[in-house]
Parts: C-alpha cells; structure tokens; sequence
DNA sequence: CCTCTCTGTGTTCATATGTTCATTATAATG
DNA sequence: CATTATAATGAACATATGAACACAGAGAGG
C-alpha cells in the first residue's frame, strides 16, 4: 500500500490543530502558512467536512453514563448507545445511528458475520455519513424483502450499503419476506440457496435489527401481510405491544409466545435472534419507549440505541410496572 | 438513582446543539433561549469545558485508518490509536494520552482490573484532563515504587490518578521496584501482601504499560538499578533496544531472552503481561520508533498508542527488515 | 447593620469570521 | 488553439463573536 500522504491533508491537519487545539486565529494562521486569511478558513471548514475536525455534541458524561448504565443493571444488557433529543423525528434517527455506527466501526472486525433487519432505523445507520477504515466482514439479510419496489429499507439494500461503508460482501436472502400460504413458506424454506443463507444469519456474531410499535406496521396491513383483524387481535386479546426487526412481536412483559404469523415469514424468528450473541437493536421515535421496555424484557436485545427521551421514559415505565407488581 | 437532569446541563446541551450541529448563530439562540447573546456564548464555552461539546482533530480519517489497518495486520495486535504528530514532546505525550484516555473510557467496565505501569507516558494518561464517566474499575500496580521521592510518574501515583479519572479502586506494590540482592528479592516476594498485590496484577483483564527505549532509561543507571556496564552489555552483545514497563527488555526482533536483571525487580515480567488479555502499550516520543518494532514483535502487545510518524516509522522499518530477511 | 468579596449579568467596542462578488487560474472541450 | 465551463482566489463588506469593563445581587465576616 502506499503512504504517501494526500498533500494538502498535512496543511488541514496542521491548520485545524492550530486553530481548534492551540486556539490560533485564522489570521495568525494566516501569516504562518503564507495563505491569505479567507483561504484559512476555507480549508478549515474543508477539515470539518472531511471529518478531520470533528465536533461532537454529547449529552452531559456524567449523566449519560449513569443513564446507560441503569439500563445495564436493569435489563442486563451490554451497551446503551444513547443520543441527544432532536425535535425532528429525522435528524433523531440520524444521531441515533450516528452512535451506532461508530459502535460498529469498533465492534466489526475481519470475518465478524452481522445478520442484518429492515426499516427505516437500520436503514440510517447504513445512510450515516462517515469514514471509516474498511475491513472484511459479511452482512447477511436475516429477512426477505418487502417493500417489493424501490424498497430503500429492505433488508438487502441496508446489507450493500453497509458494506459500502464498512467493507466486506454482503448476502441476500433471495425470498419475500411474507408468503400468504404456510405451505409456500415450506417450501421456499426448502430451498437450498436460502436455507444456507438463513443459516449464515443464524449462526452470525452480530444482528442489526429495528424496533416497532404497532402503529408502526400499519404498513404491513397495507402490505396484506395481515388482516386489520389480526393486528387488532393480537393488540387487544394477547397484549402484543411491539416488534423485533418487524415481525417478532412480544407484549409489555418480554412475553413473545404470541406470535401470529410466524409460519407466514421467512426470516429469523426471536428465539433464533436469541442466540445471536450480540443483537443490536435500534429505535429513535420517541413513540417507541413502550415498545422498548416489552423488548428489553424479551431478553433478545444486547445493545441498545435509542434516545435520551426514550431511555429515562424506559426506566421510569419499568420503576411503574415493578411499583405495581 | 435521581433521574433529575442537573438543570443547566439541559439548557447547555441544547443550547451546543443549536449551535454546532444546527449552526444557528448566537444571536438566534438567544433569542430562542431568552438570554442575552453574551450569555449564550459563555454557556457555549462552559459546554466545551464540561466535555459536552468536543472538538477532536484527527489526522484524515482514510488515512490514519489506513496506518492502524495496516500495524494490525502485520503485527496482529487489536487496535492502534494514532495521535497528530506535535513539534512538543510534551504535547505529543499528552495527545498521545488523550486517545488512550478515551479509548479506556470505552474499555473500562464495573470489575475490569488494570495493571499499571510506570513512566511520563503512563503519567500522562492518568493527569489527562477530560470529563467521564465514573465506574467501579481496579488499578493494581504491575511495579514496585522506582523514584523515591515525589514520584509522579510511578505506578502507584498512576494508579490513584487513574482512580480519581475513572473511578474504582487502587492498588499499590508496596515495595521497591528494584533491590541489588536477588536474595533480597526473594525474601519480598515471600511477603503475602506483596504477593497478593502481583497475583492480581498478573490476573487483571487489562495492563497500561510504556515502552523506552536505551536511552530513555539512563535513569536506571543514575538510580543504580544497574551499572553502566551492564546497559552497555546488553546493548552491545544482546542486541537489547527497548524495554516494556520499564524493565523487561527486548531485542530488535521481538527477542526476549535476554532479561539482565529479571532476578532484582519487583514487578510482572514480559511472560506474565503475555498472559494479560489486552496489553496496551504507550510511546509517544519520536525517538522510539526501532523499540517500537521489537516490542510489537514480542508478542506483548494488543493495543498500541503512539504518533503519526513513530507508525509510519514503524512500517517502513518493518519493510526493510522483511526485504533483508 | 454594613462592608467586602465573589459571582453572575449586560453593555460597549475591537476583533474575528463568513459571505458575496468580481477576478483570475485551470481544466475541459470543440 | 480558442473558447467555454469550472474551480480557486482575494477584496470588501456585513455579521458574529469575544474581551474588557461596569454594575448588581448574594453570601461571608466584621
């Protein structure tokens, strides 16, 4: 490989120091490097948008922290990756997988196998800008398609997406991720290109997967995955408050006995993700505290990331819940 | 716990947000806010000064990437982290300091035990200012005291600094890192506190540990550790061009045979920090690039903190020696 | 009770910075 | 080679920002 530095990176590099660490000004810098002061400006703002200065906004350490690790004693999981509030239910998502993102640049290494979900959360943390060193990992479609057109939050996209970000080869898995008939299921379960990639999901070291509450899938009524009728059966008769990655649905105690379609899905169903030993789940909307706190209790979920908002409304809904029992 | 935000944290952190990430000026924000813009501007600097907002400068994030993929592969360590070269030898130590600070803020859990060495690098690490999270963490000295008095820079001092930084508990090597008698030696590691002390540091999950090379440890010989004779020796006849943690040495091809004087020190030899899962070792001075090579090739070492061109040097001292070879 | 310091506040002003625009180099194309 | 499109540059200006100062309220100590 070559180590040849890109010239002008060494000015930036230089410039930026001077200016954020030394506390320089652009005219002093100005005059040190023979450029005129405009053109110091320039290149820092080149130095922002290239990432060399990176400004980061964190929620107060100390409180983040304790956040984070109460979720941890609570619900036994590894990590809490926990973003700032944004008003906007798109920038939220943003800095959401912005966090996620920088957790995966550290936690993928070579080979490392991530089973990867759909939606539009999972979708962001492919989408976060950012550079990263490339390294040779695979991402594996732990759900077929379904949005069938254009489908920029389907599991296969997110997978060519990551790995355009991170590096390594993505596989995908060649279904629909909702088949009307259980016995098409059966049969497309046995065919063998999808079987081995279900296989490799299963067996992976890492799943990515998205968080939803019920109003979230309305769209898979929409989609005819299920009837209205069915949605509101499961909601009203078995309490079913959420879902893991789409189609895993759990109720407000981490109860995921009801699962209504599971013969009707081609995909990893929750006791599969269960034995992923790290599952990663990702949530932003702050509609989602609810659901969370369900998924949380599932046990499925390792590492969490979700919004400040989201995390002191999880603990304060599982301080009511535990004051009831 | 209290889930009461500390009410300016709150207003700081929105109020950084607007300001870096929306790029709204102050003057909007005061507005937004209703506080005077001077205000605005102060509340920005006391974020910047809690650690709210942190403005990192990096060497070009392709780039560096690069330099740490590369280190990881032909040394087959876990990570590197790479600090912007500095004309300073002192601020060079400190950003050095600063990426270990802030990897270990990530590393370091409730029970994680840390092994730690001694030396101005090691030093640097602990005194790096910077807000974090507190966690219950053990630091156990990996050496005895070395500079008699107002010793700033040995592993106990370290080890209390680090305490302050992180959080958790302290454990101090009361003996002398170094006695003229082997019998001496011996008779001190009989003593059960001392054992106690060392058995936990050759079980701790995680040690902080310098690398000199000949130069830097002519102390040794001002101190009396050893004679001029002896160091001339080893270098001359052994090849010797580095040590780890101070004491234990090594020749330019990671060779570790030669240790002179392993029978008069008080502290973990090189096989025993073999045995600890995640060695991360700190050199920041530019001299120290050739001590660097020997010691990635020991084996010793997971994690490597050190400058741009100390990598740089490293790889292409490596090329040379392979085209020879 | 008063004074004194101390901290927090807003004012004014000098300075630092970003923006716009006209100009010039550079590259791309016929 | 001429010509156009494109990008880089610096000047002038408008704006944003920080520093020095002066003032007010809060405790502390007499």
């Amino acid at each position: 490989m070559d180590l040849q530095l890109p010239d002008e990176t060494d000015l930036l590099t230089e410039i930026a120091m001077a200016y954020y660490q030394n506390g320089a000004t652009q005219e002093e810098i100005s005059k040190r490097f023979a450029v005129s002061r405009i053109k110091v400006g320039r290149l820092l703002r080149k130095a922002r948008e290239e990432g060399i200065v990176e400004i980061t906004v964190k929620y107060h350490p100390v409180f983040s922290a304790n956040l984070e690790q109460q979720l941890i004693d609570r619900f036994g999981i590894k990590r809490a990756l926990i973003a700032l509030d944004q008003p906007h239910e798109e920038e939220q998502r943003s800095l959401v997988a912005g966090l996620v993102s920088g957790y995966l640049s550290n936690a993928l290494t070579d080979d490392t196998v991530v089973t990867v979900g759909q939606g539009r959360n999972i979708s962001a943390v492919a989408e976060y800008m950012g550079v990263t060193a490339k390294r040779n990992c695979r991402f594996v479609c732990g759900i077929g398609g379904i949005h069938p057109r254009g489908g920029l939050t389907n599991a296969d996209h997110i997978c060519r997406q990551l790995v355009k970000k991170f590096g390594g080869s993505s596989e995908t898995l060649y279904a629909p991720a909702f088949v009307n008939d259980p016995t098409i299921r059966a049969s497309l379960m046995a065919n063998p290109t999808i079987t081995q990639t279900l296989d490799l999901a299963r067996k992976a070291d890492m799943a990515l997967v998205g968080v939803g509450d019920m109003s979230s899938n309305s769209y898979m009524v929409d989609l005819g995955w299920f009837s209205a009728q069915e949605v509101s059966d499961a909601r009203m008769h078995h309490g079913v408050i959420g879902d893991i990655a789409g189609y895993d649905f759990f109720d407000i105690h981490g109860n995921t006995s009801h699962n209504i379609m599971s013969d009707r899905i081609i995909g990893l169903n929750i006791e599969e993700f269960k034995q992923i030993p790290e599952v990663i789940a990702v949530a932003s909307e702050s509609s989602k505290s609810l659901s969370l706190l369900g998924a949380l209790r599932t046990g499925v979920i390792d590492v969490l990331a979700t919004s400040v908002s989201n995390a002191m409304a999880i603990i304060n809904l599982d301080d009511l819940k535990q004051n009831k029992a």
